[in-house]
RNA sequence: GGGACGUUAGCUCAGCUGGUAGAGCAGCGGACUUUUAAUCCGUUGGUCACGAGUUCGAUUCUCGUACGUCCCA
């Protein structure tokens, strides 16, 4: 019994698998038997081509038809036929490279009878091989005229629908290589999420950031207040932890005298998923010694900018409709001001505890009696001013009780030197003067372990490894994170996280 | 975790207060050597997500399950 694959197993899934296939599946083997009946290799690999489609483009597109008269030269390319028109004796195809489309035309007696013969066989989803000459059609359309066509690989599956294309965002996530034959908006995507992490990397090197790979599994989850995934290691027999930060692991590096460091790489948090969590992310952590948290802010500001020149030529852009203006400097509020300044409270009550939670409650937010006051502030500013931060806004000075690994600032013990940056209110970045204090930083360890204790399993965890490295003494230094899958939204105009994530995490569907 | 909505042909979608399921594209057959959503003629294709229930009868009504989307915590 032949198992049935992704495809159909997703088309019939949740049901009985049907032991037949449908007719148009067992159409398609029969002519494929037929082929190699009469001696076609399906699957060669014997083929080089000299041109992608752009190539093409680029070499004649600016010529006319009667200057391509003149052109002797034969093109070669290959890809996957999108598309055929047929017209009796002669058809034309769209060709689909990695570098877009162009169309070929095949016509019997340019090709010859058994080539096209062949080609009469091979169908919308197969990837071929043609060789020919270039000119212009009578509409004016840019055409590789066939004198040499070749089967590379035959497709069994039909292709989704020329017109309306793969709309079922189900299947577009479950089958990313459909999405990606028959959306060429999904590749323009992830040519961009590539081009713009290449950016970031090579503004990063730019100012002598040393790129490193830290740890994915530990032995302790650290570095963020998050739930994380837990796995377990057969010869060490004991357990680890996907990482849910790099935090820790990188500020051992500026202890160790690297200075400047960064790394692109997963997180793994065990949360609800939802448009803008996925529960493996991607983070650029960075951590520069001799710095502040004020210079980063600077830093961030460069880095957007840079990034946007590269993409839109300038410092504007639309996210779903609103513009987005990144000119520097960004508004710079600190948690409390951006809280009166959104909301009407009177700025005694943000310093008192108790009338805090009875404000955070009055506003239909949802705090506890020993909440303590920074959790309670925090809740504020997310339910009343966080989705407000359209335009880019630093937002600084988180209360201590929310940030375990930042330093407090100098002049306000109960706050620390930490600002998170937003945009179409939503967190990008977060950033802060790291803690270097082995004392506080232990004290602080102990604070989050009571609050473990007190049934918050998002706390972090004590690590006194991790005090014992402070100890030898880290430079004073500053780090930051940025999430570069909404960083990559913001700029791909994505409304989901799953929109910029190759093979986003879903439900399994059928028994593999 | 809660709520709303969705699941019908390979794809995109119709389908009235319950009466044995339709279109376009794709496929198949035919015409057609400059089309580009080619056109024209003909035609195949369905366990209506899955499972119960109500009913003489369920794609349609009810309940449950699976998966998904959106909103909320």
């Amino acid at each position: 019994m032949r198992r049935f694959n992704i495809a159909n197993a997703t088309l019939y899934a949740g049901g009985k698998f049907s032991m037949e296939d449908s007719e148009l599946l067992r159409k398609r083997r029969e002519k494929i038997d037929a082929l190699k009946a009469d001696g076609v290799d399906l699957y060669p690999n014997d083929v080089r081509v000299d041109h992608t489609t752009a190539e093409i483009q680029d070499r004649f597109g600016h010529l006319d038809e009667a200057a391509l008269q003149d052109v002797t030269e034969k093109v070669s390319l290959a890809g996957r036929i999108i598309a055929i028109r047929n017209f009796g004796k002669a058809a034309f195809a769209v060709l689909q490279d990695r570098t877009g489309r162009l169309q070929v035309y095949i016509a019997k007696n340019i090709l010859g009878d058994a080539p096209y013969t062949l080609f009469k066989r091979l169908d919308i989803g197969d990837i071929v091989f043609v060789a020919g000459r270039v000119f212009r059609t009578r509409t004016g359309e840019l055409t590789v005229e066939a004198n040499a066509l070749r089967l590379l690989a035959k497709s069994l599956h039909p292709l989704p629908e020329k017109w309306h294309g793969l709309t079922d965002v189900e299947i577009r996530y479950r089958q990313r290589h459909l999405d990606l034959i028959v959306n060429p908006k999904v590749r323009d995507v992830f040519y961009r999420r590539s081009r713009i992490i290449q950016l970031i990397r090579r503004f990063m090197e730019d100012r002598d950031f040393l790129e490193v790979e830290t740890p994915m599994m530990q032995p302790k989850a650290g570095g963020a207040v998050a739930r994380p995934f837990k796995t377990f290691h057969n010869a060490l027999g004991m357990d680890f932890y996907l990482r849910i930060a790099p935090e820790l692991y990188l500020k051992r590096l500026i202890t160790g005298g690297l200075e400047r460091v960064f790394e692109i790489n997963r997180n793994f948090r065990n949360e609800g998923m939802s448009s803008f969590h996925n529960p493996e992310f991607t983070m650029m952590e960075f951590y520069q010694a001799y710095a502040t948290f004020l210079d980063l802010m600077t830093l961030t500001e460069d880095l957007f900018t840079h990034i946007a020149r590269d993409l839109f030529g300038g410092l504007t852009f639309t996210y779903q409709g609103t513009e987005i203006d990144l000119t520097p400097p960004w508004t710079r509020l600190t948690v409390q001001e951006a809280i009166l300044h959104y909301t009407e409270l009177p700025p005694e009550v943000l310093q008192d505890p108790a009338r805090a939670v009875a404000q955070a409650r009055a506003l239909g937010l949802d705090v506890k009696d020993d909440d303590p006051w920074g959790k309670v502030i925090m809740t504020i500013f997310e339910g009343t001013v966080e989705s407000r931060l359209i335009q880019p806004h630093f937002i600084t000075h988180y209360p201590v009780e929310v940030s375990p690994l930042s330093r407090r600032s100098a002049d306000s013990p109960g706050l620390t030197d930490r600002f998170e940056l937003y945009i179409c209110g939503r967190e990008i970045a977060n950033a802060f003067s790291e803690l270097n204090d082995p004392a506080d930083q232990r004290e602080r360890f102990l604070m989050q372990a009571k609050d473990r204790e007190a049934g918050d399993d998002e706390a972090h965890v004590m690590d006194e490894d991790y005090v014992r490295v402070l100890e030898y003494g880290m430079p004073p230094t500053a780090g930051e994170g940025i999430g570069i899958d909404r960083l990559v939204m913001l700029f791909t105009d994505a409304t989901s996280i799953r929109d910029v994530i190759l093979f986003p995490h879903m439900r399994i569907k059928e028994d593999a």
